[in-house]
DNA sequence: CTATTTTTGTATTGACTACTATAAAAATCG
DNA sequence: CGATTTTTATAGTAGTCAATACAAAAATAG
């Protein structure tokens, strides 16, 4: 514990340095709140897989809600970033539809990560303390029906889709499916069974104008 | 407190006559657990819904779990029982499914009852010591994508979806998006916009033979 | 009546929760 | 060097959790 672990930091500061990688501290936290929830999991279970004493994780992130937070934010971005950027880019809705919930599929039931999507089950059921934590989740959750929504009213200026198209139904109805998706994952569905349903949300979509 | 309260009971037994009358209880306990989840949902506050002390509440349940396991099966009972058996007598399978995601939609966000699905959200993100509630939760999931397939084989048989469909899927995808909007209903959607969701449910069925 | 049985309310149990007071340790500054 | 600053580990804090020990109360049985 002599020297400071290999990190990026500017001028060291003056004080004891700290002994351990708040970024590998971090995807530790990650990890635990994705396999157990935000209120399942103990302090002392995420400052243990941390390999952490419960004041440095305080003093490194405040909070256990404040943890949870960023660490979702650290998920959101290491997971679903690329995805979303290749939904908007794809030029055909319907490649771009499959295509996401191709991708999903694949993260839903990684055998790397715990099963399903972070932001839809490990907050559900709050207590009402954590009243923060269950805002932050639920700005992210309708961030991706947006997403929908975004891609839909692109399509539809394209006329790929009806124009007069109830886009926010769709782009409902399109999330609502993505979240059912994570219930499944951890209900203990196969890759393939999910793989099957992801390819039905593309039916969700009406035939677009140049077919009618 | 002198006469035991308007109850079917036999011949009465013995001792002390209960003051509460348990099916009421139940039913506030049924309420609490919607309302807030099953671990957020304490003993004292279920029992204060209730209008029993905890050690009434032990002799007459057994546990905080069998009691939501009994409230949860009164739940389903109370409320999808219904509309379940209307789904599988319905001979037209659109019909069938607009009409049973019509009354999710309903239910999910009757302005009477808390919103969402307490089956599918009042059981996520539990401890391990739950156990025992998380399966019998699973199993009620279960049986939900069950009778989805029950009435799409049965369609198969008639020819309302080609004869190769994939009924796990379909199933899958059905009850993946029924429990999507529960989700949603309780991320606060309005009535209309769950009913315009649910109405897209039946575009996930693939084209009558007789259209092929 | 007394004996028995069950329910009641009060008050508590030990275990767990998120969080922190304290002081020693380890760095930089002057 | 000594003074300052920050992190460290130990050892707690107060509060909440599900579940109960206990004895008084209220019924039936004989």
């Amino acid at each position: 514990m002599a020297h400071p672990p290999a990190s990026m930091n500017g001028p060291r500061s003056k004080g004891r340095p700290r002994s351990f990688d708040r970024a590998k501290a971090l995807e530790a936290a990650l990890r635990t709140f994705w396999k157990l929830g935000y209120e399942p999991a103990s302090v002392p279970e995420l400052c243990s897989a941390m390999g952490v004493n419960p004041p440095s994780m305080y003093a490194a992130f405040g909070s256990k809600a404040a943890l949870f937070i960023e660490a979702m934010e650290h998920y959101e971005r290491s997971y679903w970033e690329e995805p979303g950027r290749r939904f908007l880019a794809e030029p055909d809705l319907r490649r771009a539809v499959a295509g996401y919930f191709e991708d999903a599929a694949r993260i839903l039931l990684s055998p790397e990560t715990p099963c399903g999507c972070m932001v839809v089950l490990a907050a559900v059921n709050l207590a009402d303390s954590a009243g923060e934590v269950a805002q932050a989740v639920r700005r992210l959750r309708m961030a991706t029906k947006e997403m929908f929504a975004i891609r839909l009213r692109q399509a539809a200026g394209e006329g790929q889709i009806p124009p007069d198209a109830d886009i926010p139904a769709l782009a409902g109805t399109l999330n609502a499916l993505l979240e059912g998706l994570s219930l499944q994952a951890r209900d203990g569905l196969s890759r393939q069974e999910l793989s099957a349903m992801a390819a039905l949300a593309v039916n969700l979509l009406p035939a677009g104008s140049s077919r009618r």
